[in-house]
DNA sequence: GAATATATATCCTATAAGGATATATGTCAA
DNA sequence: TTGACATATATCCTTATAGGATATATATTC
């Protein structure tokens, strides 16, 4: 029995790069928010399908501030139960463009990948 | 202390992906090789850097043979200590094709990322 | 025959994702 | 006014894979 399916377009049977860290630093680069929040938006950068498993989010959270890449502060303010509002400090900033760089090198070898393999066989990509 | 070395042009801290499945695919759908050559060869892709670790290298090609994606035998002619060598089966071709179409996705998803961060900042991209 | 290059194999650790579960607060309607 | 549901955060254990060290054996070369 093979551990991959190869009937199906996901080739990772297990854990694959979900790119959750700048999906976070992204989320709060673009606005202050909170966990429960970015649970719900950062799926719409296509690393995460449906909505992120909330262990992830505020386990980033958590280390990114630890880090010092983010800043927190509660906010009772507003409706539901109170939130801990986020936003990216200088650092944060700095590692989204460190994370930006990498991204873009990493599609451009992604995309060399592909190309090797297509002109190996033309007729059939 | 940060976590991230904000000065490095490599984000992560430990463990990324390292496309290790897919990139033994294609060395094997370029030409049939061994683990000795492909530890050298495979930096090629780009997905590694320097040599793969020896033990990644024949973990994988252990584990690609008992999933039926690859088949092996020893070949003890020519020069040094016998070599198993190993070729794509049916099954690793589409799977390797299956890679092909996610890692396109990928980097197609990549890119929309670093153009939605540069989007929001056109002027300090 | 000692040193070096070739070649494969095994082992343990570290990192991060997957996913389940717990806890607490606010809202709304019967 | 309480019960159901939505909002919001936190913690825990397991699994997958990479990192990296080490062991073993065979050819080659000097």
């Amino acid at each position: 029995m093979p551990r991959n399916d190869t009937t199906e377009a996901q080739p990772h049977q297990g854990k694959r790069e979900r790119y959750m860290q700048p999906s976070i630093l992204l989320g709060l680069y673009l606005n202050a928010s909170y966990g429960y929040e970015l649970i719900q938006n950062i799926q719409e950068f296509g690393f995460v399908v449906g909505q992120a498993p909330p262990g992830m989010i505020y386990r980033h959270l958590h280390q990114l501030e630890e880090d010092g890449l983010v800043a927190s502060e509660w906010k009772t303010e507003g409706t539901g139960p109170a939130k801990r509002m986020y936003q990216l400090t200088e650092d944060g900033k700095q590692m989204l463009a460190v994370w930006i760089d990498y991204m873009e090198k990493q599609a451009r070898t992604l995309d060399a990948f592909v190309k090797r393999y297509r002109d190996e066989k033309p007729d059939q990509g």
